[in-house]
DNA sequence: AACTACATCAACCGCGGAACC
DNA sequence: CGGTTCCGCGGTTGATGTAGT
């Protein structure tokens, strides 16, 4: 339908953006809120596009967000949402608490996959020593990334628009969708180590109540 | 020290879909 | 009900940094 006609690039600023540029965009969202991206650079006197304004924001200023350092445990949540969920970045992003979607993608393309495929290409090389029967865990596991079943739904928006202004907390739409929906996690530790029943459990009650809200 | 190749990640782009008119 | 606007998402790009030669 209706493509947005976006920022007309003319005389927008593009690129990194600088500190002067942070601090007016971060100070405004404090006074007005988030949303209405759109209005939102020229209220607040930036020379970009409402798009990058929130992306920045999203990404970078918004408070709680974490960079850099993932570590292992969130490291092995995001394989296997992943495995769930397939690329749906921001769904994956609002099960780790101050993580963004953007660097979650990044992330993933940079270090999983590159991991995930030496892992892998590992394990074929096990099962071609010893082809008769693949019993070893590990032929087991990479063929395990490789036969899993990604669930890959569309994505679907559920949050009103009018809920974008309430409150900074509201932007994130799809989790928010699944924060209601999903066991809350106070602990995101406590769902890692899949040698553990109790994540087992955990993932196939996520899965089933992810199923229950398509 | 200079150059090249590779890795990383911030930012951009285009699309789909919900909300609005 | 159909067209338009806006938002959010996922894929991709390109600038910058780092390692290797």
């Amino acid at each position: 339908m209706g493509r947005s006609p976006c920022c007309s690039k003319v005389g927008l600023r593009r690129g990194p953006w600088s500190t002067k540029e942070d601090s007016l965009l971060a100070s405004h969202i404090q006074q007005h809120g988030e949303g209405q991206w759109r209005s939102l650079p020229k209220k607040a006197g930036l020379l970009r596009c409402g798009k990058s304004c929130r992306l920045r924001w999203m990404n970078y200023l918004r408070p709680g967000i974490k960079r850099g350092n993932i570590s292992e445990d969130e490291e092995d949540l995001i394989v296997r949402l992943h495995r769930l969920l397939g690329n749906r970045w921001s769904l994956i992003a609002g099960r780790l608490p101050g993580r963004t979607d953007n660097e979650i993608k990044n992330y993933w393309n940079t270090h999983l996959l590159k991991k995930l495929n030496t892992a892998a290409a590992a394990a074929d090389k096990k099962k071609i020593k010893k082809p008769p029967k693949k019993s070893a865990a590990a032929a087991a596991s990479s063929q395990e990334m490789k036969n899993s079943k990604v669930y890959a739904p569309k994505p679907m928006r559920v949050s009103s628009r009018s809920d974008s202004d309430d409150s900074l907390g509201s932007s994130d739409c799809a989790p928010e969708v699944l924060v209601s929906a999903w066991p809350e996690v106070e602990d995101p530790a406590a769902l890692y180590h899949s040698s553990d029943s109790f994540a087992d459990d955990m993932w196939e009650k996520v899965y089933a109540e992810y199923m229950q809200l398509l």
